[in-house]
DNA sequence: GATGAATGAGTTTTCATTCAT
DNA sequence: GATGAATGAAAACTCATTCAT
């Protein structure tokens, strides 16, 4: 749940760090990066202080949960490159893995002061770059051995992937659990590369989606 | 753009009155309705005090933001049903028909504190209620003459659209702006009746998707 | 009691705007800058919502009530240096001339955060450079008609009266509110040109003492 | 370094206690009685428990830096009085005794929270009657003999000092080094008996500035 | 006895809403 | 009717003090 760059802590003081940020992923992922910080606290099971004594402010506990969740996803991105030999399985098990790779769109692609705040960490542009280097295999992997539409790129998957982990207000409870994964299979039937209809737009690529570049505003 | 409760304004008045709403639909549609007062009254170049006269509070805004959206939405849906008579055609030309769905989904599907408000409005309820009628008609139809397949329902059609019609603050801005018609293009393509993979989950029904259920989640 | 820099405001906003400019130069004079902004609405009698409207940070308060002060100082001392021949009397009557000029060096010599403040601030810094260069002209001339002591510069006239013009809680009021006049009269017996002790230290010039050096940190 | 009323110590922790001490000292002279107490602690190089353990909250602190400051500056004025008979050079030998001077003017005449602490704690008080009758003596003596002009009295001196010993934070670090000397010097000529301005205000005396006397204005 | 973590009260600052001009 | 000022409750953040290791 952490990167070494944390000094040694004290057993207690370690597990309260993990106990914040696994908090502050579930309310950053569920109702976005502006829930109050005595929230994140109340939910974490600590004094306001505490936190404020880990993650001198919020840019700061962004950063950290960015870190973890990355983290993760490329462990298991990896994992699953290693063990699956057919890309278009690879890319579907590495989409449909779960609530890490779930905040690592929420932050990087949805809240505006989380990308500008990850886009500034060299270790996170680290693990993002990798992420994307392996998303980008599979696609290119999986377009060469004709099960991917040629018409599109990774940066695509980032965005359709941005699209789908939404918090769908609307729906029962079941639905809203089963809504990525149903959504994505949908969305993956329209993927394969068959006849299809010319998609409008352009490919978007990875360079589209990094993080640090000066965004276009209203 | 407007109903008809509202009592006969002066000239003057009623002008003020449709640029905050264009204003505010703007800004909740693309910034959430959690927008501040101001920043709304400074975009429709009106004072904070005249749009509280017209708009005693956000929740009351908001109902005539989405009172309008609908309505709007509403007309379009009903023109396209009358002057095309193949479902799927119909139904490929609601979902792409712009940016006043765009706004309906985002208040009635996105927002937590929106979904509360319109679901409270009779009104709303009347249009919404007639909106989901008309496309679970066409999606019917479209099982029905086999061009959609069978295995979702007109729930999922909502959801689906909610899913894509999100901001996404990483991409470049032709990116942005067409990334709706791409994704639901795609995805189109993977709702046609062609031998797909199972969808996980289960049928969402328009009534799965109704404003007034309490599902506030924490 | 301000400058032109402020657009045209309407009469209860002018009077709050003075009001809390007034409050504000009193604490920070009396107490320091660190007052708290709720304590500055109170003594000027408004809400902390209106003192941070007109103001939106600490600094901005800081820079305005020096804006301010500085003003009514300069004014002062031109009217004084215009209406005195003698350098050594008005040097004498712009040192005892009271409270704006224990705001000024309140704010230029003893605050470190007003200092900064002030330092960035361009309008200030011709104020203040009007300021020395009045002083510096007297500070000459008496020393060339024989009545200052050579061994002294105008920056040590700017440091002696920010030494004198501290609050001295040890004493009773009466004792307080005489202090700064009857010690100044003290140390410009000490100034005056007579055979005196050589004093320690490097006469201290105008520049020494300008507010946007890079100053010294522990 | 200490007085009495402290128990015997375990080597380890009387060391901590004189570099807690020594580095309250420091800060509170420098930067006032309000300076963080965790800085302190680093300051000291001790943990802030350790320092709470020595001194239970910040009155504690202040007393003991108060005590250790107010017993110097005592031992070194009976030394100067015993060591020089003329009490005009005895009174300039005081005056400009150094940094522990500082620390108490700083403590009993400038923080308005360490006049009353101190003002509340009897051994102080002893000191500090010694002090000031010390002082008294001198000053008496000084105008008997010729040398020191009759119109002030030994509250007048300590509040002269209280005004010379104030951090100018507009000046460069050797500026600021030499400033008490410098201007206490010019002082001392004012001060000399010789035919000079007659002193607004009246003689201060030593009842005027003793610390226990409610004159806390807000 | 030393340490650093935890706590919560106090301040700063923002913004929805009400009110005087 | 329009405007922008005033208000105060709520959220962010700091720091004195207490407590577990």
């Amino acid at each position: 749940m952490t990167t070494d760059a944390t000094p040694r802590l004290r057993a207690d003081a370690r597990r309260n760090r993990d106990r914040i940020i696994t908090a502050a992923r579930t309310a950053f992922t569920d109702r976005g990066t502006d829930v109050p910080m005595e929230e994140i606290a109340r939910i974490a099971g600590v004094g306001i202080g505490t936190l404020y004594r880990r993650f001198p402010d919020r840019d700061s506990l962004i950063r950290a949960v960015g870190q973890d969740a990355f983290q993760r996803v490329l462990d298991k991105a990896r994992e699953i490159v290693d063990s699956e030999p057919d890309p278009w399985q690879a890319l579907t098990e590495v989409l449909l893995s779960g609530t890490d790779l779930h905040t690592v769109v929420r932050l990087s692609m949805l809240s505006e002061r989380a990308r500008s705040v990850l886009g500034d960490d060299p270790e996170l542009q680290r693990c993002r770059d990798e992420l994307l280097e392996i998303m980008d295999g599979l696609v290119r992997a999986a377009q060469e051995n004709g099960s991917l539409r040629p018409d599109v790129s990774s940066g695509d998957i980032g965005i359709i992937l941005s699209m789908l982990l939404q918090n769908i207000h609307a729906a029962p409870e079941d639905v809203r659990r089963d809504a990525p994964a149903r959504y994505l299979t949908l969305v993956l039937d329209g993927l394969q590369a068959r006849p299809g209809t010319p998609l409008p737009g352009r490919p978007v690529t990875p360079e589209d989606i990094v993080m640090n570049r000066p965004n276009a505003r209203r």
